[in-house]
DNA sequence: CTGAAAGCGCTTACAG
DNA sequence: CTGAAAGCGCTTACAG
């Protein structure tokens, strides 16, 4: 539909030019020398007839899409966003295009579905879970470049990974619930299970426990699978079920969200009963009501450094194995910061 | 990069299984027939070789790239991921890819640049005052296939828009703080100049006025740009400037968080003194504290039928002009709603 | 500095 | 049902 008949191409520039179809496209990547008085000829030609090269021309005879794609589970979230602009602005600077696509799933194949690969772009931004291992290794053999977001690729697979620092930040983060706030029966929400963040998360908050003396209660971890529904129904869970507990880091904010809500119509109150704590600091973490005490991660900076390991990784530069964006607290009202005692 | 000297072609496939270039083809888009053997003969080939159809090459040959595109400014903005969104699952639903694009600006030409067009996609979905009229113009002559996203065309051009409802919407939510809440001064802040929901939302402010039998102050009316941190000075500018109001319509979410700062900052209690009405009702208006009355903005609707619009104006079916999506007013407690009185 | 020609990996009438 | 061949709009050695 796009080009028609009439779609007016380089051939149709070097004749109303009288220069070859050779020379034009010198001209136009700037590549070997055209005397200035041929490239003004030309450039007049050019806007004249309104003439734009073919992207999918060049891509086919240069065999590079100069396009990075991004797939994704989930594009509605509020991480989503700022992610999505950090790559975005990388991808351009660098000259390329970015093509997003949210994984589908493959009710035949039983796996998650492929609308991106070597075949559309030059190289993948993998989300976490979204792609399914056996292309993964079907893109790693073929040399495919690929950059993990928020995970590491499977076990053996030299693939760049790019995400934030989980673990020393929630060590800290649960740390100061029981040193400043006297918490001693904190629970920890869970993220999905293939979000190595949700992981890590709760190792600093393992820890975090094991350096204050304090025992792991298993009964004190529930999912809440970065969810506001999940984490609702958790805590409501929890509650009736007699389990007690004086503080919750929720595994993001999202969940905390839930959290926050759950509590309120139990009637408990944040922070004087339970203190709550998220993870990410999105948009809507200070405008809670108690605003949230969690962990900032540099969500645009991931998608841009991301975006730029690709780029890296195309071009056949070295690249970091694994990069691991500085997280810092945020510290307001949910753990009891600011409280009046 | 991507595709090297061993990359396996139709080719390749044709070879191997001793049909025809023409055949493989026909086999891979199910067009023609193909006998049941040579079908299985070809797929287990394909399979066994790993081979995947370049995209590029088939565009090519096709002249289309079954690809539509999104011009967007600010990406990190809140309502950009449900709009996105929308807009993904049904290009994909259709068959297309999404090719998004920030739009940049060319300093040199003093004018916002293009890095989608008719050279890499068969149609743009164009956000309010993304691309340069001069562009607009180019292609509207080139009969490219464009969709408006919250705006209009320039004049005389028949381009498709989608957009929301939005003067009904803003007469009722004024309408309501004047009646229901006795609301006399109402501060309307207007949004960027070119988002023309900013300018039907203030029309149905001023009709409200009219209807209440109110007057228009042009005092009251300020700029807050749809965006916190021009909002909230506009804010304190208006009470330091001595002007009384008993209530804000912010233009959209992004503004009312703003004021709600300002207020808050001010010692002004909301709802009591001072009511606060939004529009968009983003996630996080149900957050705001207090609680944000508003107008629910279908805003993946949007993106679902300007791409849908946009795919149906690419294959050649008949597309309304202009698609106003149904609002829906929240009330919340920003307004004074479920207030003891 | 410029041109002729092959090639990128497909699709699509046209024949048979 | 299948094949030979031209063509999509560029780029890129290779010559000159």
């Amino acid at each position: 539909m796009t080009r028609r008949k009439d779609t007016i191409t380089i051939r149709d520039v070097a004749q109303k030019t009288g220069f070859s179809v050779a020379t034009i496209s010198r001209y136009i990547n700037k590549v070997g020398n055209v005397s200035p008085d041929t490239a003004n000829r030309i450039q007049n030609v050019m806007d004249e007839l309104n003439y734009f090269p073919s992207a999918i021309a060049r891509k086919l005879a240069t065999r590079r899409t100069e396009t990075i794609g991004l797939v994704i589970n989930e594009i509605a979230g509020d991480y989503v966003a700022p992610l999505l602009s950090g790559i975005e602005s990388t991808a351009r600077k660098n000259g390329y295009d970015l093509l997003i696509a949210s994984a589908g799933y493959d009710r035949r194949r039983k796996r998650p579905t492929v609308s991106l690969g070597p075949f559309n772009v030059d190289g993948l931004l993998v989300f976490a879970g979204t792609l399914a291992d056996d292309h993964i290794y079907s893109f790693y053999q073929q040399k495919f470049p690929m950059v993990f977001i928020h995970s590491t690729p499977p076990q053996g697979l030299n693939i760049p990974g790019v995400t934030v620092e989980n673990k020393a930040a929630s060590f800290n983060l649960v740390s100061h619930l029981i040193r400043k706030h006297d918490k001693q029966r904190v629970v920890y929400l869970r993220g999905p299970l293939e979000m190595e963040d949700s992981h890590w998360r709760e190792q600093g908050y393992l820890e975090a426990l094991h350096a204050a003396g304090l025992p792991e209660e298993p009964e004190l971890v529930a999912q809440g699978n970065f969810s506001r529904d999940t984490a609702r129904s958790a805590i409501h869970k929890l509650v009736q079920s007699g389990v007690t507990f004086d503080a919750v880091f929720a595994g993001d904010d999202e969940a905390a969200v839930g959290v926050l809500q759950a509590l309120s119509e139990t009637g408990l109150r944040v922070p004087e009963e339970i203190a709550v704590v998220g993870f990410d600091d999105q948009r809507l973490a200070e405008f809670l009501s108690p605003s949230l005490t969690t962990v900032k991660s540099p969500i645009e900076q991931v998608g841009a450094h991301g975006a730029q390991t690709l780029v890296d990784l195309i071009s056949g530069k070295p690249v970091k194995e694994l990069l691991l964006l500085p997280t810092k607290l945020v510290f307001r009202r949910s753990c009891g910061c600011g409280l009046a005692k």
